[in-house]
RNA sequence: GGUAGGAUGCCGGAGUGGUCUAUCGGAGCAGACUGUAAAUCUGCCGGGCUAACGCCCUUCAUUGGUUCGAAUCCAAUUCCUACCA
């Protein structure tokens, strides 16, 4: 099965500008792609993931990947898919995203891969030094503002209320402009995005017919969304990050064990690397047994292990194992360590165990499982708490130094799945 | 600039002098059923105190006023929407 074959087959291939021609070129050979990412946070999420892994798997089939860092479209702010105008980004947190999100990015990529290796650009190196003047009079002139309006990113915030300013309109010669750049330099022929690129992707190939006579591609694949539409990953308390001190490797784990049936089998297409049969075996186990799960497992091992190594991939599971599998007694202190450093974790100093204890909502507000003394007592009385997964109920329940496991912990728990560990200091 | 309408809890959206922490829907949290899923049903859903009945405080854009009493009436201010210039 050839790439464009098989990411169709993923349902990575949302639109491109001419799959046959492009299907042709990379018969021939190794081509040349870039996608950019944009530094509007210091770390990378699981959305950006998608992006991400397709410029691996072209790189895995022989291609030359390029992954580009907006320094300079980061300063401006890509209006496509917005609503509303963004807050500009002072310089200094553009260049505090882009020095995290490169380290990041080059996570994902083969750097040192003997016919092919990955580069890592930021825009801004080229961007930056062209004059004001020397921009309108090269790129500016071969863009019709006709075209530009009737593109879906402006013309929506045109028809909106919020209008659009000059510089969000002047974003798409930006990005165009960057795959000019490649094309000349570096000899690119193809760009990748996420649907919502798809004007940028555009505007970027006609400059490039423009100014160097060159066919470039444009490819785009599906925004990753939830059966129901709505955005991908998002949990309760937010966006899901790659760094692992943004989203403990815990968590990043748990969040994939807990995606629904529905979800999964694309989960599995859009965002790992397992073979077609190997996806397809698990889709039928899944539908064999769902209740086992096979296919949340399978997801939420190959994710972590990819984004956070083989190591805290096993720490992650060895934690869920503990947590989920019931019974508590029997563990030993080297096992229970390991969920320490996994699962939220508080201090709380020995004297307040002492005597009565402390009254278990002030616990809960204190380990910051419930939000309020008020919330922590209802938590409570709606039965969803467990103190050393043991329920209790009871608002008159203190915790005090006869409840510490291995002297130390006490490992707090509300509803099926959210836990916090609390140590005394 | 003129005229008219509007601003309510996380969101949407009722409420036009007391019975309002404020109907209802959504989101969220918890319980039941399950599979750490979905769907469904139930409870909670501003904060604090209390074992509990209950009590106190803070909210209906902002400020001031009328009134025994205001989210509801009046005035000013800010912002939004529509129509007219």
């Amino acid at each position: 099965m050839d790439l464009l074959a098989e990411l169709r087959w993923r349902g990575l291939l949302a639109d491109c500008t001419d799959v046959e021609a492009l299907g042709q070129r990379l018969a021939v050979g190794p081509i040349t792609l870039y996608c950019g990412f944009d530094p509007t946070a210091d770390s990378l999420h699981v959305g950006n993931l998608v992006p991400l892994l397709l410029l691996r798997r072209f790189q895995m089939a022989g291609h030359h990947p390029i992954a580009l860092a907006g320094g300079a479209t980061g300063m401006i702010g890509d209006p496509s898919g917005r609503s509303s105008e963004r807050n500009l980004q002072t310089r200094g947190q553009v260049e505090h995203n882009i020095a995290a999100i490169e380290g990041q990015l080059s996570r994902f990529l083969d750097f040192e891969a003997a016919g092919n290796p990955a580069r890592l650009v930021d825009n801004a190196h080229w961007t930056a030094p062209i004059s004001f003047l020397d921009f309108l009079r090269d790129i500016g002139k071969h863009f019709s503002v006709n075209v530009m309006v009737a593109k879906e990113s402006v013309r929506a915030r045109m028809e909106g209320d919020s209008g659009i300013s000059y510089t969000e309109f002047s974003y798409m010669l930006l990005q165009a402009f960057d795959f000019y750049h490649l094309r000349s330099e570096l000899g690119c022929e193809l760009q990748t995005g996420a649907t919502d690129q798809w004007g940028n992707i555009v505007a970027g190939i006609d400059l490039c017919r423009k100014k160097l006579g060159a066919t470039v591609w444009g490819l785009t694949h599906p925004l990753l969304t939830k059966s129901d539409g709505t955005k991908y990953g998002k949990s309760a308390s937010g966006a899901v990050w790659l760094d692992p001190k943004r989203t403990s490797p815990y968590r990043f784990y748990q969040f994939f064990i807990q995606s629904e049936d529905a979800d999964v089998s694309r989960l599995l297409r859009f965002l790992t690397f397992l073979p077609q049969d190997q996806i397809e075996d698990l889709e039928r186990q899944q539908a064999a047994n769902p209740g086992a799960r096979p296919a949340q497992l399978a997801l939420a091992r190959e994710l972590t292990r990819l984004v956070h190594g083989e190591q805290a991939c096993q720490d992650a599971l060895r934690a869920s194992q503990i947590l989920f599998g019931g019974e508590l007694a029997g563990v030993s202190e080297s096992t229970f360590a390991e969920i320490v450093g996994e699962v939220p974790s508080r201090s709380l100093e020995i004297a307040r165990l002492d005597g009565p204890g402390i009254p278990l909502a002030d616990l809960l507000v204190h380990a910051e499982l419930s939000a309020s003394k008020g919330q922590a007592r209802r938590d409570v009385e709606g039965g969803g708490i467990y103190v050393n997964n043991v329920r209790e109920a009871s608002l008159q329940r203190h915790v005090t130094g006869v409840d510490l496991l291995f002297g130390r912990h006490l490992l707090l728990r509300k509803g099926k799945r959210t836990y916090a560990v609390v140590t005394v200091a």
